[in-house]
Order: structure tokens, then C-alpha cells, then sequence
RNA sequence: GGGUGCUUAGCUCAGCUGGAAGAGCAUCUCGUUUACACCGAGAGGGUCGGGAGUUCGAACCUCUCAGCGCCUACCA
């Protein structure tokens, strides 16, 4: 028996775990049919979810368990990514605690710590995706530090490198001076502030009287300055190019250069230029040979070079305005809104800083990339987002990979006496290379840096099947079917792993990227904290079930859009759950079990043919709508069937069958109820796992779990089963309007007539009179035949019937005159669209055969209408 | 600067290839009927941001104006 409550709390764990132990998310190998498989966006290790999380990972199973339930060999492949900078920075914030730092502990053991860290803390995450009922193959977890994933990591690198796609130059990269690494250009965020810009002089060597004016947002940089240049173009100070002047404070000579850079509109026309940190100043220096001077320590403090050496960048400008005020070189300071760079981590602001890094030569690896997309071979899902993509593909910069961490794969690179470099798979055969190449043995330096996170991410599609290794799994199910993704993370990863998968593998990682949205606040606001308007997933979950939040997230994802987050909403699938909860009550004890070999084609009564057209409907709408990644068509038409027409219709309708006493009518329609709700489960499925499959387990007589359920195919109905059903349905609509507009109490029985109606609808009157008595609450329905209307009778008009109620008592004639006079205007202002559109003859002679007469049969109906309303009206005009 | 998206009922949003404006929540009225008050019945509420055009027909296509947002580059 089922309880008396929906109470998800009682079940939705107890499933979880006996799915898992049943081995019910691994891949069915002896499917015949195609595969599906999914890799999962792999969270940080480090992370708890989030509702971002929530919403991705929710779309994922629905889509895993809908083609499990179509019989493929479905693959939903899970696992964590080692987030090294934010793993690293966790670790360290914890030895913090105890007072150490990395340093204290050394490379070997800090990253024990982290591994310690990660057997201890790291598997936050996969409990929560459990609570959410993602349906993951757990025994093929992975993790992007694992030995395999490893392996994989360093074979690719060595093959780009020995393809000299990977490569190692000394240029300007984004330094954080927080981790003191490099960062990729996508890890910096620009912010807006209100800055100043600096006025100031420099002094000509040939004449220190005479100066040439620099306007800067950053003085302290200037003693790396190795030149200032001028537009050739510049009519004022184009007589200065070639002379030289003298850098202030450190009175060191720099060549006043002509360069395009400088435009003469801007500040003061003439821009110093530090190529060792600015992006554009590099670009300057490189062009002009110039030399290029590094002024900060890798913490961004200012170094030897400068007479500020140790002191902050801040701490360095206002010395050097001091410095420049005292010397009558400073002229002016003024507001400035600019744009400051800050590491996406560590919040610090990110300086441009000279070292050697390493390089992925991204813009060749795009190539092929962008191919995969122009012909289809991968598609977006929506479409829309190939622009996207494009735009960044073909403007993509090469990709620094090196990073200044301990956390992470640490690059295949060793170095000879002479730093010759060798890239070999392991230390062995570096150390043979080595060997033979210097003709003895040598001693090898091995490389320190690590890679970027994304490196390792971006072959997640292949090395998570067991690639390098020609496995059974990446045979099964590479390509993978869809990757499901925020935009967001289109440049980070969706295009790393179509580059890094087309070089290595020839294929695309994925053959649909279906892109989702941010989960924002109520209000439609980013989430973060720092606001402090973010909502913990599961909190959710405990306050409403994880069923109530999965069904909200697809009932809201609608493609290209964000979605905000909705307490009220999430209630209201919590209500639905209880819905679903008490209609299976409902057929619980009334007996439904579902019948095995239940024929549709034998079924006999109205009702249940009725009902029945309707769920097929229903799940063939499920079924298009999902795929086409349709989630919120395919969620709301499941609710619109369940709520709206299963408990809100047919369960009242069939009451009177269960509360008779035919025996054959109460087996038949016991049979088809079951036959319903046994078809509600399996297309609600993929959507409420969990409910569905307590409700199934109490109440289903197949002998199948639920989560394998065959998904069924639409069965073929017939269009005209539903017609009676509907006609008593808009004739009950009709007399419950009428008894609520006149105030009659819902527990008056009436005797309701019925007058010039059509034979076949007297034929349903006839038919269906038991029925749409109980539901319209009337004690007889009847016709009228001729007798003339008396003066207590109130009237509507249905369809073709118009019904008629004699009240006990006075009828407010004004009020039905006003209700009949409404109804005849907006019959007569349809009718007058109708009779413009059907007398245009270039409508009748262009629109579509069936448009026309489609609005021919609207006007024919709305005339019968017209008419009964007319005689309605005519009958009381003298009351 | 370049790219891209949005503007539909009080609120949050659907509306897929152009063919009679929808949902949820909120509001109002009625109802403790034997699955369910986490409920039922009924009702009100929109000239689809403004303007122009294409079309027999536009919320949907084109142009334009206004407002909001996101991504991206740059600003000495």
C-alpha cells in the first residue's frame, strides 16, 4: 500500500543506492541497438555543487535515461578534474592553518597533501550528483590526474610537440603574482575602474630645457621605458623622432622612435613604451628591436632594475610622483575610467610579466577544428552558438599551457647540460635520447612547470574511454553523442577538446553540443557569494525532493535562454509529485493493475478510448520534443497530460464506474487506467526518477525496473475516440460556468435541459448522461422537445446544445441578458474577421485549400452559435 | 570598437517551419465531493517596446528607433 503522503525523503536514496548496486548505469553491451553515450563535464574536485551544476547535470540524465529506456547501450561516463589552481589553493590555505607553506613542504610533499586531500574531501561533489539521481557509471569514475588520464596527457603532448605544435618561446604572458604563474588570456577578467592618468615630461639629452610630454595610467613602469614613440604622422612632434631623450629620476637615454602606435589624438601623442609589460609595447619593442627590460620580481614588487627595488607597484607610483613633482617634471593628474586585468582566481590584478612559457599552436589546431563544425560533422544545439565558436576560432591566440604550479601534470620536458631539450613519454626514454644524442651518459633536469587544467580536460572525450589503449568502451562510444555545456564554457573547453580530438583522434569528441544557460536568482541576478543570493542545490532538494528540482530545471530550459531560479516553482512540482502520488492512490484502491497483453483495440467504452488517444498523444509529444532537446515542451506536456486531463478529467469521470456495479465496465476501465498510468511512469521517467520508480515498484505488474522500462512507442489511436469525450467535456465546462456566474450552491442538484441540438450530440446526451450528470452535478439532463421556455429557466450555450436550468426562485434576467449579450458580441466580431477574410479573394485564392476551409468551418459553427444565442435572447426579451 | 541576445497578462517566462495570443505563480468568487487543500470549480487580466515595410495573412520575416543584457578587443 502505498503511504498516505508524498514524502520523498523516504525513498529517493534507498533507489538511488539499489540502482547503483544492480549496476543499472552500465552500459548494456548486448544491446543490438546504437550506443549514446555522454561524458560528464567533469566537475573540480574540489567543488560542491551548484544549481549551474544542477541544471547541466539534470539535462544530462534526461537525455541518458530516455535512451536507456530506448534499449541503446548508454554510457554516461563520470569523473572529477584536478582544478589545479583551485585544488592548489586549497591545500595551501590549509596548511596555512598550520602555519606552513608550500615551500616549508617541498614539491614531493606538498603533493602527497593534495592527494591526502583529495582520497579525504574530494568526493563532495559525486555524493551530491547521486542525490540529484544522476544515473553515471560510477565504476568507470575518472579523475584527470589518474595514472591512464596521465598517460594520455603526456603521449599527446609529445606527439604536438614533436609535431611543433607544442613550443617554447620567452614572451609577454598574463602573470598572476598571487600564484606567481602564468595564466591563459581566458583566466584573466577585465574589470572597469576609475583610474588616473599621469602628465608628465621627459627631458631631450640635446637640450634639457626642452622635454617631450608622456601621459601613462602606470608612472612606476617607466624605468623600463626603452623608447618613446610619435606618429610620423603627428605634425607636432614629428620633428623630435630620432633625438633622444632621458628617463627621469634614473637619467637613462632612450631613442624618441616613430611608430603608428602612437596616435596623436590620444593623451599626449607621444607614449612611452615598456615592452617588457604591456601587450602593445611588446609588439612596439619587437618591431623596432628593442631592448626589453624587466622591472618586477615575480610578485610584482619592483626589482634590481629599478631604484624602487622591493617596494609595490603602488608603493613604487607614488614614490616616483613624488620624485617626478620635486623634479618640475610633473604636470598634471586626472580621472581616468579604464579597464584593470585581475586573475580569475586569485583576484589579484594581473600583470604582463617576460618569461618562458610554454605554447600550444593554437591557431593551426583550429583549422581542423572549425572544419568539423563548417561540415556538420559536430553540430551546436541551438544552432546559434557556431557563431560563437567561429568567432573565437578564428581569432584565436596561441595557448600559453604552462603554469608556475605543483598541482597538476607536469610537462614531459627534460633538459641536457646545454638545455637541449628532449620530449619523451618517460624519464627512460628521455634519458636514452639524451644518452644517444650526447653520445655518454648525462645528468637530465626535468621541466617544473605544470599544465594548464584545460589541457588535460580537453582530452576528457577520449582519454576517459581508455585512449591510448584501443579499449572495447572507446570503440563503443567514441565519438560521444551530445555534450551538454554552459556557454560559458564554450572557449575554455568545448574548443580545446575539438582541437586537441581532431588532432589526435581524426573525430570530433561529440557529435551535438547542446548549450545551456546560467541558473540565476529570482530576480534574475547573477549568483554568487559575494552577493550572498546563491541557493544550495541541496537544500532544495531536502526542502522539496530531488524530483521537484529536476523537473523544474527542464520544465525552464528553454533553449538560448537563462533561467531564474523560482521557489514557487520548485513548490509546484513538489505539487505535481503529490498529484501524481494521490492519482496512483486512487488506482490503488480501485484496483487498476495493469493487464498483461492489454488490447487498446477491445476497449469498449468512450472513456477509456478517450483516454487513452490522449496519452499517445502525449507520449509522442514526449518523445519529439526530446529529440529535439526540447526540454520544456517535453516536461510541460507530461504535467499538461498527468494533472490536466488524467487527474482533473478522467479520474473523476470514471469515479461513477467504480462506485456502479457493471463488472465488465469496471474490469475494462480498471485495465485501462493501469494501462495510463503505467504509460505516465515511463514517460515521466527520465524526468522524476525517483518518484516514478516508488510508484512503480508499489503498483506495476510488469515484470521490468522501471529505469529499463522499454520506452513506448506512440500507439496508433484513432483521431475520433476523442470526440464524444470532448463534446461532454466542453458541455460540462458549460453548465459549471453557468451554475458559478448565476451563484448556485455546488450542492444544489438541478435539472438541466437541452434544446435544438444536433442528433449525434443528442446521441452522447443520451450516451454519456450518467457521466456528465455527476460531473456537471445535475440530478437529470434531459430535451426539452418543443415546450416553450418558462420564466424560470436560465440559459448557455455549448457547441451546438443549448442548456437550459429552471431555478427555484427569481432569475436575475439582467444579469443573463448582459452574459448572453457578451457572448453574441464576441461571436459577431469573430464572425465579421471570418466573413473579411473569406470574401478577400486573394485569400481564398493564395492561403493554403485547408486554411480555408478551416476558417469555413469556423464561421458555419460560430453561425449555428450566433443563432442559439439570438433565440436565447429573444426568449427572455419580454422577462 | 566588433559580435550576439532580449523587450508578450501584475510577476517569471513559453510560443519550434508566418495561418483565430499560452503556462506557472499572483489576484477575485465559490467549494472541507469517499486520490489529493501540496486540492477542486469558475473568473478577470495582453492594441505581443515604438514606427515603417514585405505578405491574402506578422508576436514570428525585413528595415529603423528606443531601452536592457551578455561575450570579446582596446583605451598611452
Amino acid at each position: 500500500m502505498l503511504e498516505k503522503n508524498y514524502n520523498p525523503k523516504e525513498f529517493e536514496e534507498k533507489i538511488y543506492e539499489k540502482w547503483e548496486n544492480n549496476g543499472d548505469f552500465k552500459p548494456d553491451m548486448k544491446s543490438d541497438k546504437d550506443a549514446f553515450s555522454i561524458v560528464i563535464p567533469p566537475p573540480n574536485v574540489t567543488g560542491v555543487l551548484h544549481m549551474g551544476h544542477a541544471l547541466d547535470n539534470t539535462l544530462q540524465d534526461i537525455l541518458i535515461r530516455y535512451n536507456r529506456m530506448l534499449g541503446k547501450k548508454v554510457l554516461w561516463q563520470p569523473g572529477t578534474d584536478h582544478a589545479g589552481i583551485a585544488t592548489q589553493m586549497v591545500v595551501e590555505r590549509n596548511l596555512a592553518k598550520e602555519g606552513l607553506t608550500r615551500h616549508d613542504l617541498g614539491r614531493e610533499k606538498f603533493i602527497e597533501r593534495v592527494w591526502e586531500w583529495k582520497k579525504q574531501s574530494g568526493g563532495t561533489i559525486c555524493r551530491q550528483l547521486r542525490r540529484l539521481g544522476a544515473s553515471c557509471d560510477w565504476s568507470r569514475e575518472r579523475f584527470t590526474m589518474d595514472e591512464g588520464l596521465s598517460h594520455a596527457v603526456r603521449k599527446i603532448f609529445v606527439s604536438l610537440y614533436k609535431d611543433g605544435l607544442i613550443y617554447k618561446a620567452k614572451k609577454l604572458v598574463n602573470w598572476d603574482p598571487a600564484l606567481e604563474t602564468a595564466v591563459s588570456d581566458l583566466e584573466v577578467v577585465q574589470k572597469e575602474t576609475l583610474g588616473k592618468m599621469y602628465y608628465y615630461k621627459y627631458p631631450l639629452k640635446d637640450n634639457q630645457n626642452e622635454f617631450i610630454h608622456i601621459a601613462t595610467t602606470r608612472p612606476e613602469t617607466m624605468f623600463g621605458d626603452t623608447a618613446v614613440a610619435v606618429s610620423k604622422d603627428n605634425k607636432k612632434l614629428s620633428h623630435l623622432i630620432g633625438k633622444t631623450c632621458i628617463i627621469p629620476i634614473i637619467n637613462r637615454e632612450i631613442p624618441i622612435i616613430a611608430d603608428d602606435h602612437a596616435d596623436p589624438e590620444k593623451g599626449t601623442g607621444a607614449v612611452k613604451i615598456t615592452p617588457a609589460h604591456d601587450f602593445n609595447d611588446f609588439e612596439v619593442g619587437k618591431r623596432h628591436n628593442l631592448p626589453m627590460i624587466n622591472i618586477l620580481n615575480p610578485n610584482a614588487t619592483l626589482n634590481e632594475n629599478t631604484p624602487y627595488n622591493g617596494m609595490t607597484t603602488q608603493e613604487a607610483r607614488v614614490k616616483t610622483i613624488d620624485e617626478l613633482t620635486r623634479l618640475g617634471l610633473m604636470e598634471k593628474i586626472e580621472d581616468h575610467p579604464m579597464v584593470i586585468p585581475y586573475g580569475d582566481r586569485s583576484g589579484v590584478v594581473i600583470e604582463p610579466y617576460m618569461t618562458d612559457q610554454w605554447f600550444v599552436d593554437a591557431p593551426k589546431l583550429a583549422v581542423e577544428a572549425r572544419r568539423a563544425v563548417n561540415d556538420k560533422e559536430m553540430v551546436f544545439v541551438p544552432q546559434a552558438y557556431e557563431k560563437t565558436y567561429f568567432e573565437w576560432m578564428n581569432n584565436i591566440q596561441p595557448w600559453c599551457i604552462s603554469r608556475q604550479l605543483w598541482w597538476g601534470h607536469q610537462m614531459p620536458i627534460w633538459y641536457g647540460p646545454d638545455e637541449t631539450i628532449f620530449c619523451e613519454e618517460t624519464e627512460e626514454k628521455a634519458q636514452e635520447a639524451a644518452d644517444k644524442h650526447y653520445g655518454k651518459h648525462v645528468d637530465l633536469r626535468r621541466e617544473t612547470d605544470v599544465l594548464d587544467t584545460w589541457f588535460s580536460s580537453g582530452l576528457w572525450a577520449f582519454s576517459t574511454l581508455g585512449w591510448p589503449e584501443n579499449t572495447e568502451a572507446l570503440k563503443t562510444f567514441y565519438p560521444t553523442s551530445v555534450l551538454v555545456t554552459g556557454f560559458d564554457i564554450i572557449f575554455f573547453w568545448v574548443a580545446r577538446m575539438m582541437m586537441m580530438s581532431m588532432y589526435m583522434m581524426k573525430r570530433v569528441p561529440f557529435k551535438k553540443c547542446y548549450i545551456h544557460g546560467l541558473v540565476r536568482d529570482e530576480q534574475g541576478r547573477k549568483m554568487s557569494k559575494s552577493k550572498g543570493n546563491t541557493v544550495d542545490p541541496m537544500e532544495t532538494i531536502e526542502k522539496y525532493g530531488a524530483d521537484a528540482l529536476r523537473f523544474f530545471m527542464a520544465a525552464s530550459e528553454t533553449q538560448g535562454r537563462d533561467i531564474n531560479l523560482s521557489d514557487s516553482r520548485i513548490q509546484g512540482y513538489r505539487n505535481f509529485a503529490t498529484k501524481l502520488w494521490n492519482a496512483s492512490r486512487f488506482c490503488e484502491m480501485n484496483e487498476c493493475y495493469s493487464v498483461k497483453d492489454f488490447d487498446i483495440s477491445s476497449v469498449k467504452l468512450e472513456i477509456n478510448k478517450w483516454i487513452i488517444a490522449k496519452v499517445n498523444e502525449a507520449t509522442k509529444e514526449v518523445t519529439d520534443n526530446l529529440n529535439n532537446y526540447r526540454f520544456s515542451d517535453a516536461a510541460n506536456a507530461v504535467y499538461q497530460f498527468v494533472w490536466g486531463t488524467f487527474c482533473d478529467w478522467y479520474i473523476e469521470l470514471i469515479k461513477p464506474i467504480f462506485y456502479g456495479d457493471n463488472s465488465q465496465e469496471i474490469t475494462e476501465t480498471r485495465a485501462a487506467a493501469a494501462y495510463v498510468l503505467d504509460r505516465i511512469l515511463v514517460i515521466l521517467h527520465p524526468f522524476m526518477p525517483f518518484v516514478t520508480t516508488e510508484l512503480w515498484n508499489n503498483l506495476a505488474t510488469r515484470n521490468v525496473d522501471l529505469i529499463k522500462a522499454p520506452w513506448p512507442q506512440a500507439d496508433r489511436v484513432n483521431e475520433n475516440d476523442k470526440n464524444e469525450i470532448d463534446w461532454a467535456i466542453d458541455f460540462i465546462g458549460a453548465v459549471r460556468s453557468l451554475r458559478s456566474s448565476m451563484n448556485l450552491p455546488a450542492g444544489a442538484k438541478l435539472h438541466a435541459f437541452v434544446k435544438d441540438v444536433n442528433p449525434e450530440s443528442l446521441t452522447i446526451i443520451n450516451k454519456q448522461n450518467k457521466l456528465i450528470c455527476n460531473l456537471a452535478r445535475l440530478e437529470e439532463l434531459s430535451l426539452l422537445a418543443d415546450k416553450p421556455i418558462s420564466k424560470d429557466m436560465v440559459q448557455t450555450v455549448s457547441r451546438d446544445a443549448v442548456i437550459l436550468i429552471p431555478l427555484k426562485g427569481i432569475v436575475d434576467f439582467d444579469a443573463e441578458r448582459s452574459r448572453l449579450q457578451k457572448e453574441l458580441d464576441t461571436l459577431n466580431k469573430n464572425l465579421e474577421g471570418y466573413a473579411r477574410k473569406l470574401s478577400n479573394e486573394s485569400f481564398v485564392a493564395k492561403a493554403p485549400a485547408a486554411v480555408v476551409e478551416e476558417e469555413k468551418r469556423r464561421q458555419s459553427e460560430a453561425l449555428e452559435n450566433k443563432e442559439k444565442v439570438e433565440a436565447a435572447l429573444a426568449r427572455i426579451a419580454n422577462f
